[in-house]
RNA sequence: CGCGGGAUGGAGCAGUCUGGUAGCUCGUCGGGCUCAUAACCCGAAGGUCGGGGGUUCAAAUCCCUCUCCCGCAACCA
């Protein structure tokens, strides 16, 4: 049977345009869902939008125009970015969708018959000048938030969720599943969270209609959570199946930030479980970033905007720095200056400055044909060894989602690259034609690194990948591991042309 | 006493579980090379491991205590 794997971004909120956050997001998930295909998976890669909710309906309404307007407007700039970024997902689901809605209807149906819907009473904080309700936490002092004013308690029908039925089985399974919800940290919040106890969970509202219906019940409409999780088995075409992509790819990989892993670690497992269905594979929180050191606001206007930085520094440049810099799970810093440094020393100096002297000095030596190489000697075979454990390392870190370190461990090989070049002196060999067939070797064992560096770097930066790969004769497009990275792959002969800068230097005063 | 994480050379981190020369990346300084995008390679300097106390032949590492920082503490896209 074929291997699969299903990759999630969470569905982004529409009423905030895309950021950085987002884009960091979606590209760890790209990142996954390209490294496993070219691993020869059958993927799936999903992300999509949240379109419901009393704060579309808001926005909406002051903008004169309806809440679906509204999406389609935001949704469009999600996709564009999406493209900009070389996001591979396979699907994009919107919760105003037909599919969508039928699977909360469906699910909300199946978990009420269970017995784990009920309806009850819902307490709620009330602003009259704003015609907003507020939970007990948000209110600053009792008052409203928003305008400072006085709030009143009222009293709303809500359908809930017996979320706290299913505690125990939820504890048990975290504390079963090591792996379940990373990182480590993370885990240890939610272990703590579930063991001061669940409380029953209010999923409806009938203080605003935006949003899907409850079945057999139109005063209320099915509140954002029970909605938004669902969207991960809709769009397999949940319950009924048809495509059998849910029978194919269920259970997920979720990567999410931190600010939403309760939900996705606490809530939707327990509707699941409700459910009777397989909880997800893993739950992943990211952390976020600050930008110059500081909390990325509105109010700061300091929110980076990937369409402007795609722009000015490319797009794999931007893809390398936001994986490369901060472990996943941690918060980082953006700054400019940090980025044009790793663009500088890693991507221009390291990466890109090995390719052009490598395909340099064959040209000069070889006239660009790749020649046969010789035999080996102790410093080739510590290369190759060098390349296959790494290889396989990688393997793993990615597993781990661990980025940074998957990047180091690229980046040892192009160090090593650089340093064989250094310690086998090509151009002193050059000057001896006795020693012809050495320089072959030396040759064809650098160039034979450039299409394993090629195809190891493709998932994070699949120009790049692509341009190596082009230069040493190979398609470029859908550059496939499984099968080819094994020391050797380059056939001799080849004409491979001296490249140009892949990333140029970025001057500054 | 709500729960948890952290404080290590200029910066960012690893090492702490299983005590015993404090390691990595960047930066700084010096050297080498000349194939290359003034890139690459090698070496050096720089730390009383937050404060105090204790256990031990020996503590960044174990115990106690203090200070400071940061998450989580339920309906927060």
């Amino acid at each position: 049977m074929e291997k699969t794997f299903y990759v999630t971004t969470p569905i982004y909120y529409v009423n905030d345009v895309p950021h950085i956050g987002h884009a960091y997001t979606t590209l760890a998930c790209d990142v996954l869902a390209r490294y496993k295909r070219a691993r020869g998976y059958q993927v799936a890669f999903l992300t999509g939008t949240d379109e419901h909710g009393q704060k579309v309906e808001t926005a909406a309404k002051a903008n004169g125009e309806t809440p679906l307007e509204l999406a389609d407007r935001v949704v469009k700039r999600f996709q564009a970015l999406w493209k900009k970024l070389n996001i591979s997902h396979t699907d994009f689901i919107r919760t105003t969708q037909e599919r969508h809605k039928h699977t909360v209807q469906e699910q909300f149906k199946d978990i009420e018959a269970k017995g784990d819907i009920y309806l009850g009473e819902y307490e709620d904080w009330y602003c009259t000048p704003c015609e907003t309700f507020w939970t007990e936490t948000q209110l600053l002092d009792g008052n409203c938030p928003d305008c400072g004013r006085p709030t009143t308690k009222l009293k709303e029908e809500s359908y809930f969720f017996r979320m706290s039925k299913y505690q125990d089985q939820l504890l048990e399974y975290i504390e079963n599943n090591p792996d379940f919800i990373q990182p480590k940290s993370r885990r240890n919040e939610i272990l703590s969270f579930v063991r001061e106890g669940l409380r029953d969970l209010s999923i409806s509202r009938t203080s605003f209609s935006w949003g899907i219906p409850a079945p057999g019940n139109d005063k209320h409409v099915i509140y954002v959570w029970f909605d938004a999780l669902t969207n991960y088995i809709s769009a397999l075409g949940y319950p009924e199946d048809k495509d059998g992509n849910f029978e194919t790819f269920w259970p997920a990989v979720h990567v999410i930030g931190k600010d939403i892993l309760r939900f996705h670690a606490v809530y939707w497992p327990t509707f699941l479980m409700a459910a009777g269905l397989p909880l997800p594979k893993k739950v992943f929180a990211h952390g976020w970033w600050t930008v110059e050191g500081q909390k990325m606001s509105k109010s700061l206007r300091n929110v980076v905007e990937p369409n402007m930085l795609v722009d000015k520094y490319g797009v794999d440049a931007i893809r390398y720095f936001l994986l490369r810099e901060v472990p996943f799970g941690l918060d980082g810093d953006f700054s400019h200056s940090a980025l044009i440094h790793r663009i500088n020393s890693d991507l221009a100096n390291d990466l890109g400055n090995l390719v052009s002297r490598s395909t340099a000095m064959l040209g000069k030596y070889f006239a660009g044909e790749l020649p046969e190489p010789g035999a080996h000697l102790d410093i080739d075979e510590k290369l190759i060894e060098l390349f296959a454990a790494n290889l396989a390392k990688i393997d793993e870190q990615l597993e781990d989602m661990a980025f940074n370190k998957a990047l180091m461990s690229i980046w040892e090989l192009i160090s090593a690259g650089n340093k064989y070049i250094d310690e086998t002196a090509p151009w002193t060999l050059a000057k001896d034609p006795q020693q012809r067939e050495r320089l072959a070797t030396v040759m064809y064992n650098l160039l034979e690194s450039l299409r394993l560096i090629a195809l190891i770097v493709a998932p994070f930066m699949p120009e790049t990948g692509a341009k190596i790969s082009s230069l040493l004769g190979a398609d470029g497009t859908n550059l496939v591991l499984a099968g080819q990275d094994q020391w050797g792959g380059l056939k001799p002969g080849t004409i491979i042309e001296k490249a140009a800068p892949l990333f140029p230097r970025i001057e500054t005063e």
